[in-house]
RNA sequence: GGUCGCGUAGCUCAGCCGGAUAGAGCAACGGCCUUCUAAGCCGUCGGUCGCAGGUUCGAAUCCUGCCGCGAUCACCA
């Protein structure tokens, strides 16, 4: 049995994985026995559909349930005398069903106490409970995000393309397989060429240690000059009469920057010099803010490295006829039996455009990694891009087209619309990351919890606290759904946030050590005999069994907000139980080591949910 | 205009491979700290799931049409 399997769905490729194999699934034995009890009963053959076997709602009796509803039409009998000829069926087969009821059409199924304890058991000290067996290299997965510009520092945008390709990137390394995470810096072109002409016009020789800056900010306002002097120049030319498009393409300034960017890629001694100089202060810069968002890569690709491969794919393309050039000498693929229209990939000069280089790019990561399947973390308005991509590759008979995939996200909108550099509401990726950091030391005082930590532990508290509630507030939307941030309210620490999540495991774990220096700890005494489960031990055992295949399925979808979810839900449901229920003043040492240990397995999926979303969980706060 | 995506409580979001009375958080209001961390817990208030049809025993969920919002349809990246 494979772990994974491509099926078609309309015109797409997809991936999909089985549940988790590594240890056999109740709701897959319950499945199994249902469609043996509608054989056995009936005498009708039925598949196992996904929805069969489901989670019992909160407000019922049960664990899991069949609703019997489908296969009436089979017994012929009314909805309670089949679910009860079922449920017996499966009780009689399943050890683990202790009981069950039946209201209306749903077959509720209880498990034997007896279940849930041997799963605590084996799985409480698991400090990997939940990862996924190890997969061979050609499963390989290449993930690519960030991919910035030089020439602006990175916004918000950003910071939700990094987080969620980040953590895409960890959920498939959770699930087995090998990962690469990878950049693509944009480094060149004309938008590069207007903050050399800004500095060498402005800058006066300044630099960014010289200006007290940092260098991608620095080199950042150069742009924002540029753009500026450029506005006002065309502003001037249009009063003169020119037409405004005429004027924003001829202005002096513009002009400046075409010659920068000839002679760069005449590869301009002085030219070359100046780029390499800033491009240096802007990665400084990068480093800093991935750093501080706690974000890393496996491997960066420049532009200015990648960006002419493109063109040797483009002329084998056209000379296999697969492409067609125009009587100015043009390149294009015909995109129309895919009802699309006509996608140029060489310039009448012979330059390429993005898609010629990403026509490159592609091959060149292939050909670096040999992987299963190329993720690209791109924004939702590339949607068409990526699509035109997959088929131009196919078309040049790239077999391993198939195997991209687009993670389109959402773009991040204030309360009043799109983000503007224009108006100044770019939201700063370093500036948020400082107000968080403020944010988290300003409650932490006000609800006086400084008292045991000072100094340095304090700060990284803060730090953990401050970037907690930023990733999680981010992750936790479905990534491909637009956003809405409000700078005005800042991101809260209340209810279904970050901090919420960072405090459950801080507590238990301030539960833990006073178990320990109680000597309540011995993991060898546990389970508790005879005393029977409370529902929210119960709650919580199911929440943390569902675990390997909630990682499955953020993996299948490439959705860390899933994860998200059920991080929450553990959490909520584990307060709920420390609340209600005492743990170390249990009435016997037996059940207190149980919730001893069913609390530090919450701890330890808390505290692995929390790594795959790259935020990091403090033991006291 | 064509294509794609999204529309769920005042706000931010879950639920969407059809199933039981549509869930959280924030905001508002009211309770709970001499007991394991109150960044917590409990309760009240709040919904024509954009609108209209269709499929079905059953639709927030699937299909169609419409409305609204957004993206895209560059010799920008």
């Amino acid at each position: 049995m494979p772990d994974e399997c491509w099926v078609f769905k309309g015109q797409r490729l997809f991936c999909v994985f089985l549940p988790c194999k590594d240890q056999p699934m109740i709701k897959d034995a319950i499945a199994g026995n249902f469609v043996k009890a509608v054989r056995e009963l009936y005498g009708q053959e039925i598949s196992v559909s996904d929805g069969l076997v489901q989670k019992t709602r909160r407000e019922f009796e049960g664990d899991y349930t069949i609703n019997v509803f489908p296969c009436l039409k089979y017994s012929r009998k009314k909805p309670e005398a089949t679910g009860q000829e079922v449920g017996d069926f499966l009780k009689d087969r399943m050890d683990e069903i202790g009981r069950f009821n039946v209201i209306r059409g749903f077959l509720n199924l209880v498990l034997r106490e007896g279940f849930w304890k041997d799963f605590l058991e084996k799985n409480h000290a698991d400090a990997d409970y939940g990862l996924h067996a190890g997969k061979p290299a050609s499963d390989m997965v290449v993930v690519e995000f960030s991919s910035p510009n030089t020439n602006k520092p990175l916004h918000l945008g950003h910071i939700r393309n990094n987080l969620l390709g980040w953590s895409v990137a960890e959920i498939l390394k959770a699930n087995g397989y090998p990962v690469r995470k990878v950049n693509l810096v944009n480094d060149r072109g004309i938008h590069i060429c207007k903050t050399m002409v800004a500095w060498e016009k402005w800058a006066e020789g300044k630099t960014p240690g010289s200006a007290g800056k940092k260098g991608d900010q620095f080199v950042g306002d150069l742009y924002v000059r540029f753009d500026r002097e450029h506005k006002a120049e065309v502003n001037a030319m249009t009063e003169e009469g020119f037409e405004k498009g005429e004027a924003e393409k001829n202005s002096p300034l513009m002009i400046t920057a075409r010659h920068m960017l000839r002679k760069w890629e005449q590869g301009d001694e002085q030219v070359m010099a100046l780029w390499d100089r800033m491009n240096r202060w802007v990665y400084e810069g990068f480093d800093e803010t991935y750093a501080r968002l706690g974000i890393d890569f496996d491997k960066i690709y420049y532009e200015s490295d990648t960006y002419l491969l493109g063109k040797e794919i483009v002329k084998k393309g056209l000379k296999d006829g697969v492409l067609f050039s125009k009587e100015d000498g043009s390149v294009w693929c015909d995109l129309s039996e895919e009802g699309l229209d006509e996608k140029l990939l060489l310039r009448p000069d012979g330059t390429s455009v993005y898609m010629t280089q990403d026509l490159g790019t592609a091959r060149l990561r292939y050909d670096d990694f040999h992987p299963g399947r190329l993720l690209y973390v791109v924004g939702n308005e590339q949607n068409y891009h990526f699509e035109v991509l997959k088929i131009i590759l196919k078309k040049l008979g790239l077999s391993w087209a198939g195997n991209i995939t687009h993670i389109s996200y959402g773009m991040v909108e204030l309360p009043s619309g799109k983000m503007k550099s224009r108006e100044g509401t770019v939201v700063d990726a370093d500036d948020l990351m400082d107000e968080m950091f403020e944010r988290a030391r300003k409650t932490t005082s006000e609800l006086g919890k400084l008292e045991e930590t000072e100094g340095e532990e304090a700060m990284e508290l803060f730090r953990k606290i401050g970037l907690g509630a930023l990733k999680y507030f981010i992750l936790k939307v479905d990534p491909k759904k637009n956003m809405v941030f409000n700078p005005g309210e800042s991101i809260d620490f209340n209810g279904n946030t970050g901090p919420f999540i960072q405090y459950t495991y801080a507590r238990i774990q301030s539960l833990l050590r006073k178990a320990a220096e109680r000597g309540m700890d011995d993991a060898s005494r546990a389970p508790a005999g005879e005393a029977g489960l409370v529902g929210k031990e119960r709650n919580i055992l199911r929440i943390l069994y569902e675990f390997p295949e909630t990682i499955a399925g953020a993996g299948e979808k490439y959705n860390p907000a899933i994860l998200a979810n059920y991080v929450y839900e553990l959490a909520k449901e584990y307060n709920q139980f420390y609340q209600e229920v005492p743990v170390l003043r249990a009435g016997d040492k037996e059940t207190a080591i149980f919730r001893i240990l069913l609390s530090k397995m919450a701890g330890t999926v808390i505290r692995t949910s929390m790594k795959l979303l790259g935020i990091e969980v403090p033991e006291r706060m």
